[in-house]
DNA sequence: CAGCATCCTCGGGGATACTG
DNA sequence: CAGTATCCCCGAGGATGCTG
C-alpha cells in the first residue's frame, strides 16, 4: 500500500507535484535550513541568505507561510519588526530538508570530481 | 564542526549551492525517485514521469550523469536502447529524495488544508 | 529507440523606487 | 523595518521536425 503512494507522485495531476515543486525552489530549501536554527526577521534572513532578492525571499516566504510551513508574526514595535519561524509541519519537513543540505555539503566534492572527469571525457 | 558546514550553505559563492540547486530541480527529483526503482530505458521514463518534455529528460538526465549520480549505458541493439540507472553516489541520495516524495505524498492534504485557510483569511 | 537542432514565448526574477 | 509596485529582460522550457 505505500507502493500506491509511491505512484502517484508520477501522475502529472497529482498534488504532491505540486507539493514537490515547492520543495523544488532552491531558495525555499535554504530559507527552512536557516529557519531550523531558530525563528528569524526578515533583514536577518536577507543577509543571511546571500544572494537572494527582497523580492524573492517575500515571495518565498509568502508561499511557505501559505503552505502552513512557515508562521509569520508581526511584533508591534516601531518600526514595525516580522518574525518567521517553522510551524510544527514546517519542522517535521525541515528534518528532511536538513538531511539533504548536508548530503549537498559533504558530497559535492565528489560531484564536482564526476563533473571535471565528465567533462574530460566528453573533450576527447 | 558540523555547524561550519551548516553555515557554508548560506555563502553565495559555495558549491554545495550549487549542488542544491541541482536538487532543486522537479524533474531531477522525480527521475531519482523513478531510478531507485530500478534501471530503466529512455522512453519508459519518459512515459513513467507524465508531462516531462523530451527535452527536459535529456538534459536533467544529462546533468545527473554528469553529476555522477545517473549512470548511462547504451546497449547495442538495433535500433540502440539506453538503460539508466543509479550510481552508487545516486543511491545515497536517493535514500534521502524518497523520504523527501514520502514527505510529499503524505502531508500534501495538510498543505492543501492550510492553503485553502490562508487563502479565506486573505480574503476577509 | 533515443536523441539533437531550431524556433518561439512566457513568466521567473533582478533592479529600482516608493510606503506604512 | 518590512515590505509593495513597476519596469524590463533573459533564459527555461514547450512544440515541432529530423537522424543514426
Amino acid at each position: 500500500m505505500s507502493e500506491r503512494f509511491t505512484y502517484d507522485i508520477y501522475n502529472d495531476c497529482c498534488p504532491a507535484r505540486e507539493v514537490l515543486g515547492r520543495l523544488a525552489d532552491k531558495w525555499a530549501l535554504l530559507i527552512l535550513d536557516r529557519l531550523e536554527q531558530g525563528p528569524v526577521r526578515f533583514n536577518s534572513l536577507r543577509r543571511d541568505i546571500q544572494g537572494i532578492s527582497q523580492k524573492m525571499l517575500t515571495q518565498s516566504l509568502r508561499r511557505l507561510e501559505r503552505d502552513g510551513l512557515v508562521h509569520r508574526e508581526v511584533q508591534p514595535t516601531v518600526p514595525v519588526t516580522v518574525e518567521y519561524s517553522l510551524t510544527r509541519l514546517g519542522q517535521t519537513l525541515t528534518e528532511t530538508v536538513t538531511v539533504l543540505t548536508h548530503w549537498a555539503e559533504h558530497n559535492m566534492n565528489a560531484i564536482i570530481a564526476a563533473q571535471t572527469a565528465y567533462d574530460e571525457a566528453q573533450q576527447a
